[in-house]
DNA sequence: CAAGAAAAATGACCGTGGTCAATTATGGAG
DNA sequence: CTCCATAATTGACCACGGTCATTTTTCTTG
């Protein structure tokens, strides 16, 4: 019943990983082919699957530990107290989401749990990402009518929408940043609009 | 200068497309292959990209018909007045976008236009939707201190965050309609929740 | 109808993700 | 140290989307 785990497990996945990260430092995401992945790394193409599901699976992991630096970086900055702080907080985050389409599909796709047991990298980041973001909406100056957590996963969905519509040509030219502020001053600050005086 | 076009064209990607919607009829989006569509049309592979870029412009076109028949039915509908109201509407829609996770990537994928003179039969229809939902804003029984356009947005950007949520294991338990409801009232009503007396 | 130009169709071929039966390396028991 | 169960690796092979030089069909013009 116990499995062992060998110490060249690791040792053949850490070269995995390494040569999938030197090519996406010399290249990108979208270029990433699993046949130079086990090329550099001196394995058989076979051995890339024994240690990762897919293809998916290891930009999920790469992704995942990407935007979790990122998430780092957020959570050491002080809680934003506007709109436009919030705008330059996530901003960083943001352009790493929208760098490439391969990048942005890979976490539209993986952003959710797949089950419970194995919850991704990239689904992980994403509950610390609403936590980081709830934790901003309590007893702050946002509205304080609603659930944090659903506000959260409110400004998440403006997160995506913005970024969905920075890929057509139609939209490219404001800045996602900008495409953004309209929904967060209408879903944080509702009473600012409705009320004017507020 | 004048491309002519043959009438066998014609004829030739209707069989293609004919072909297609039998499939996906007899089994899913999902399972649809080239290879299979071609076979039942009585061409070569070579001519299902003469008559379509690739296998997601055949789906994109596919697709994007079934968003119109939706919209159709949605346009001819009494305007909703309530939140209820508007997610009964959209029910029969939503339910096709979440009934195949490939049918939900290619919405996701080509749900903006890709560039200005060549918009997608997808991205059409959400343009389209957009307006039907803007439609509903103006002077309605809802929030009146925002773009009618911005809101519809907002509810497009919500119907995928829901949409997104259910094909995660860990979240799927809740039908898509209770997981909007939420985002909608505070995106929609929020003097309600502001006021109580309101 | 003949001839030639343009449009359409063909199918062998390629790139790349993914599979799996066979082989090799590892570590623990005696 | 030897044996052997099992973990790990291998690479030939497959599936399927997509390409392109070549061939066939169609339309036009005289």
């Amino acid at each position: 019943m116990t499995t062992t785990i060998q110490p060249r497990t690791l040792k053949t996945r850490a070269r995995l990983i390494e040569a999938a990260t030197a090519i996406v430092a010399e290249s990108s995401f979208t270029e990433l082919r699993v046949e130079e992945v086990v090329r550099r790394a001196g394995v058989a193409k076979g051995t890339f699957f024994a240690h990762f599901k897919d293809k998916d699976a290891l930009l999920d992991r790469m992704i995942g530990e990407i935007i979790d630096q990122h998430l780092d970086q957020i959570s050491a900055q002080d809680t934003p107290k506007t709109i436009d702080e919030i705008l330059d907080t996530l901003t960083p985050l943001m352009w790493f989401m929208g760098s490439e389409r391969t990048v942005f599909d890979v976490i539209l796709r993986y952003s959710g749990a797949a089950s419970v047991e194995e919850i991704g990298p990239i689904a992980a980041t994403f509950e610390r990402f609403i936590h980081v973001l709830a934790d901003w909406f309590v007893d702050g100056p946002f509205r304080q009518d609603a659930d944090p957590a659903t506000l959260a996963e409110g400004v998440q969905a403006f997160v995506f929408q913005a970024l969905a519509l920075n890929f057509c040509a139609l939209n490219n030219t404001r800045p996602v940043r900008d495409r953004l502020r309209p929904y967060l001053e209408l879903w944080l600050h509702p009473a600012k609009t409705l009320d004017p005086q507020g």
